[in-house]
DNA sequence: TCAAAAGTGTTCGCTATACACCCATGG
DNA sequence: CCATGGGTGTATAGCGAACACTTTTGA
């Protein structure tokens, strides 16, 4: 149906209609123990030359786009088989001032400790949410549909699951609630709660170094939150 | 940075590399008082075809794909500025037997007395969610997604307002929250919920010819809605 | 010895849930 | 006159929100 045909300038592909470009675009989230993070890039050809960016690509024409973001994922951070999830595709005309492209854009949830800063060390970085500096493109309009996208979806996923190291403390797990939803929880209620619901295995103790106490670490009881998750069950505050 | 380039057999638009083609399908929902329905149009033609579908077509190049959701969506129901909502973008290399085409996937929620079924009316038809044959391509597919998006987007905005005519009675209320979130509520639970909430305004009654009694009709409180919603208030059940 | 962090309750009010009663209407 | 649909009420259990007491440890 569609014919390719050769130029002479390497303009091989022709259509008889315009297409657009498509790409697409990874929004990594990450959790320091205290506040979310994303990795962006910096560009170092124009448009936008040294503004910083997500890191995307061009959407291969034999892979889907979950794949193509999964391969960007794992080129910026070696992770093999990240939680990503679709959420939005972005589409104005002119959203790129060089042709027109549309962007379908991911967000990946990873451990920030996991994550392998190897080769491009230099040019990618991790932000706080709330230091995020100015973006190429509309990479601002992208971040926030993300930042909403998952306080939408933890009601409905366990999301820290995917943030947190394999262990951590009750303070950890709150304060990645807070960061996400934006709220503040009381401790003890979120203690009880949590106790309630008993998703959570307690193990033995570490000092953590700069503060008075030593805190239980817990991990999640992935067999407990299945079965609740079979009933109808929902994460929420 | 990307030129087009004229070639003998009308294949005009050239480029480095190979771009898909990209469409907006537009999956619209419609409620009969009693149950969900969709809209889907027969192709006329191969592939697929004597197939139902959802209405959709190609993205123009001057307008973003809501935009095109909204040309669709008025196209086949004659509505000018109905409820859409973007849900996932379907990118499987070989979703489209003749070349590569990837669907930005709309939902709209129409109020089905209002849609204008003329000129189409021969190749368009409403069906219920449970009797929705076989679809072309991955419609199926798209299908359920749509389900999906719409239950969980219940649960944050009060989808109600556009499926409902402007008066309607508590039971159909009840049926629709039924429909999309396939559970069944207790009447009078329901009915207390409703006033608890305020959101409700009582009118002059209705005799539904085929029932026993009277029915009284209500109409949403708008105002009411607005303010609950800027407390933070979720409509759930 | 005191302030800060962390473990563990308790109480109260609201809401979801289950369920009951009455009225109107058509067969 | 009774079966069906519809309007309105009540009791109970469980959860969310507010709040208190104790222990540990570093400064």
């Amino acid at each position: 149906m569609e014919n390719n045909n050769k130029t002479e300038e390497g303009l091989r592909y022709c259509y008889k209609y315009p297409h657009p470009s498509v790409t697409t675009d990874c929004v990594i989230f990450g959790f320091d123990g205290t506040k979310l993070r994303v990795l962006l890039v910096q560009r170092g050809i124009e448009p936008y030359k040294g503004r910083w960016a997500f890191p995307g690509g061009f959407m291969k024409m034999d892979e889907s786009a979950e794949e193509g973001a999964l391969r960007e994922l794992q080129e910026e951070t070696g992770l093999e088989d990240a939680y990503i999830r679709q959420f939005h595709t972005f589409t104005s005309p002119q959203r790129d001032p060089r042709e027109r492209v549309i962007t379908i854009a991911y967000y990946a949830l990873v451990r920030i400790q996991e994550v392998n800063s190897g080769d491009d060390a230099a040019d990618a970085k991790w932000f706080a949410l709330n230091e995020v500096p100015q973006l190429a493109f509309d990479h601002d309009q992208i971040l926030r549909r993300a930042e909403q996208a998952l306080r939408q979806q933890i009601h409905f996923e366990p999301v820290g699951f995917e943030l947190l190291p394999e262990v951590f403390t009750i303070k950890e797990l709150q304060n990645l609630y807070e960061a996400i939803l934006d709220v503040r929880f009381d401790r003890r209620n979120f203690y009880n709660k949590m106790k309630r619901l008993e998703m959570l295995e307690q193990m033995d103790e570490t000092v953590n170094p700069t503060r008075k106490k030593e805190a239980f670490l817990f991990r999640f009881n992935k067999a407990k939150y299945e079965e609740l998750k079979q009933k109808g069950f929902r994460l929420e505050f």
